[in-house]
DNA sequence: ATGGTCGGCCTCCGA
């Protein structure tokens, strides 16, 4: 990690306190400036906090019991702390987390799955990715340097999954739900991944079922996306597929986003 | 080839 450049990994965890050695281990040897953490499945008061302290990092964590959660560790201090995502007061779920770290403002983002595609999952996932829209917007007119990753739960093309055809009617990949995205990207947002690579089927999340990592079925879901001023600065984006390998795996990997300071 | 995914957890639900 160089001087003049901040490193930002987006990982959905599947649970922090199953996936500790995991994570500690991989911080420790990539050593990002920022990690956005995603599916934690912990309350703040069982976040392992102090594991990660010892790694340098403080932690912004928005929690639930069982399910989602998010979270925001960094070396230097997270201000202006955001931690719901605006628009829907009586949405209890724990999704979002935003802050200002130095001059660049990261969100770790968990939009949801949507599945079943036909019903109101579908729809909390729609009217979700409509309130982040909307927010983005917000980040645009007030001419932030922002970095928005994490786990969209969106295949963005076809080159982004093994078979297209497997996934045409799945909330991650329906075409209701590429249109909504690219809707987001064309307010004037950078995919950091994909505005720097053209290989296809680069992927960030291989199932448990079916050996999906052992015969490389993945899909591409996490993703950065980056305002104009922080695009500008937009150095490198990269798919770290060696934690998936290894024992006690995540079901994604993380990905790493490289901005000049 | 007689198996087959995890994690958290009010033994099923969510992914």
């Amino acid at each position: 990690m160089a001087e003049d450049q901040i490193t930002v990994a987006t990982w959905n965890v599947n649970s922090v306190n199953a996936r500790l050695e995991n994570v500690t281990s991989w911080l420790e040897k990539r050593q990002p400036d920022i990690a956005l953490l995603q599916e934690i499945k912990s309350q703040e008061e069982n976040f392992p906090t102090l594991a990660f302290e010892a790694l340098g990092y403080k932690c912004t964590i928005v929690g639930q019991k069982s399910y989602n959660g998010v979270a925001l560790l960094s070396k230097r201090p997270a201000e202006d702390v955001l931690t719901a995502l605006p628009g829907d007061a009586d949405d209890d779920q724990a999704r979002y987390v935003e802050a200002r770290v130095g001059d660049i403002r990261v969100a770790s983002i968990y939009l949801p799955n949507g599945n079943p595609s036909n019903g109101p999952k579908y729809t909390y996932k729609l009217d979700w990715m409509d309130r982040l829209r909307d927010h983005a917007q917000h980040l645009l007119e007030t001419e932030q340097t922002a970095v928005l990753g994490g786990d969209y739960n969106v295949i963005p093309a076809d080159e982004d999954c093994y078979d297209p055809a497997d996934w045409s009617d799945d909330a991650l990949f329906k075409l209701e739900t590429r249109r909504k995205f690219r809707s987001i990207e064309n307010l004037g947002f950078t995919e950091a991944f994909r505005a720097l690579s053209d290989t296809p089927h680069a992927y960030t999340f291989w199932d448990y079922q079916g050996r999906g990592w052992e015969s490389d079925k993945g899909i591409r879901i996490d993703h950065f996306l980056l305002t104009p001023k922080a695009a500008d600065r937009l150095v490198a984006c990269e798919i770290d597929r060696e934690p998936r390998g290894l024992p006690k795996a995540s079901d994604h990997t993380p990905v790493i986003c490289t901005i000049a300071a």
